[in-house]
DNA sequence: AAAAATATTTAAGTAAGCTTAAATTTTAAT
DNA sequence: ATTAAAATTTAAGCTTACTTAAATATTTTT
């Protein structure tokens, strides 16, 4: 299957995962940066490969066999990911954007070691699950968006659900990090910004981000 | 610049630095798999881009820019491949075909973080030399094909210039690797073969494989 | 040096993956 | 419930990277 087809079998699946629902052919267009009409044309196509359910105006299904393939290829993302992550000094944002071009490239067999060498592990740098060798993600995510969580409480950074530059960069800057621990001191409601604090510094987000990090509880 | 591209300046510049030197467009299409009509063509838009020069019926040279852009490829390639076969327990063939797509898919960065990993190597795991990040090969080769290595005397081996999967196989078989030694008990000149001896074995080797193995006179 | 064989080039055509513009349908607003 | 706005689809067309078949040039053989 080309790159063409496999990015826009994950954009799905990550439509699905992530974001609302939308999973129309403009919507998907717009996160792969084609057109709409490109995008009616390869629905159509892959309705006949079986990867997808297409009808007119209708949102987009992957199928089973869709799915399937999704998750092969997020997992090698996501193993491309953990593994230049853990191998080599780069930016979060960096390593996104090598995994999004090595993903296509790489075997199962290379997924299996690069897997094996790092321990099978279950999350990448971001907190997003990694699939495991039949396709299937055995861990569950409880989490939830900052922009939610309770002011007072301590929380852990579960997950960075972005591929933005500067976020990442804010990120880095103010040690927002996959594992990290968070106090939210103040959630102000009206204007949906969260405050947080901690090592004397004081860091005011808006929902920009909030809706991008993800956290548990710390107990 | 597309995958076809890379591979057809890569094919020319491989072409040049190995085999014989036919490097019309008929011979590098078989080399590439595609018609020769199609590499006429290929052949005359890479003179459009200022990568090669092209004159009808005449041999494709590379420009200055294009052996750059050959080197760079090569680079990325060798240097996966040096990569790998450290990481990971594959075969030199398996790791060659993975070289083979990453390879165009790898930022100058990351190629750079890959060889400053490996203490920026000067070869990869056949032997061959890797360019270094000005796209420069630093080190001279004075190593021969087997076949004419003298007989009595014990080599090193230097290259394994294949990208057959057979012939690693046998290779690994018989401990037939970059840096093992090797001495060369007969030559039979006549019929093209060369025996080799070593911990009480014998192989006899005929030319398919005794033009790809590259090797250096032990002192 | 001609003829035969081989290789290269030209020409015409195809599939994938796009684009823009127009037509159609759905969704949102009044 | 119409109308207006927004989105989707259809249609026509483009570029890249191929293909096969025919025409042309080069090489090899006799």
């Amino acid at each position: 299957m080309s790159v063409a087809i496999e990015n826009f079998v994950k954009a799905i699946y990550n439509n699905n995962s992530h974001d609302a629902h939308n999973t129309k052919p403009g919507n998907i267009a717009k996160k792969l940066g084609i057109s709409s009409a490109a995008a009616t044309d390869m629905a159509k196509k892959l309705a006949a490969k079986d990867l997808l359910n297409y009808e007119k105006y209708q949102e987009l299904q992957l199928t089973e066999k869709g799915k399937k393939m999704a998750l092969n290829i997020v997992r090698k993302h996501r193993l491309w990911e953990a593994f230049l992550f853990k191998m080599f000094d780069m930016s979060l944002h960096d390593i996104h954007r090598e995994a999004e071009l090595l993903e296509h490239q790489t075997s199962d067999l290379l997924a299996n070691k690069i897997s094996e060498y790092l321990g099978n592990p279950k999350f990448d740098p971001h907190g997003d699950p990694i699939p495991n060798s039949d396709g299937k993600i055995t861990t569950t995510d409880t989490s939830i968006p900052l922009s939610q969580a309770e002011e007072g409480k301590t929380y852990t950074i579960s997950r960075l659900t972005s591929d933005d530059k500067e976020f990442f960069e804010f990120c880095a800057n103010h040690k927002l990090k996959y594992g990290h621990e968070i106090k939210v001191s103040k959630q102000f409601k009206n204007n949906k910004m969260t405050e947080l604090s901690g090592d004397g510094n004081t860091i005011l987000l808006n929902e920009n981000f909030t809706l991008l990090i993800y956290v548990n509880e710390t107990n």
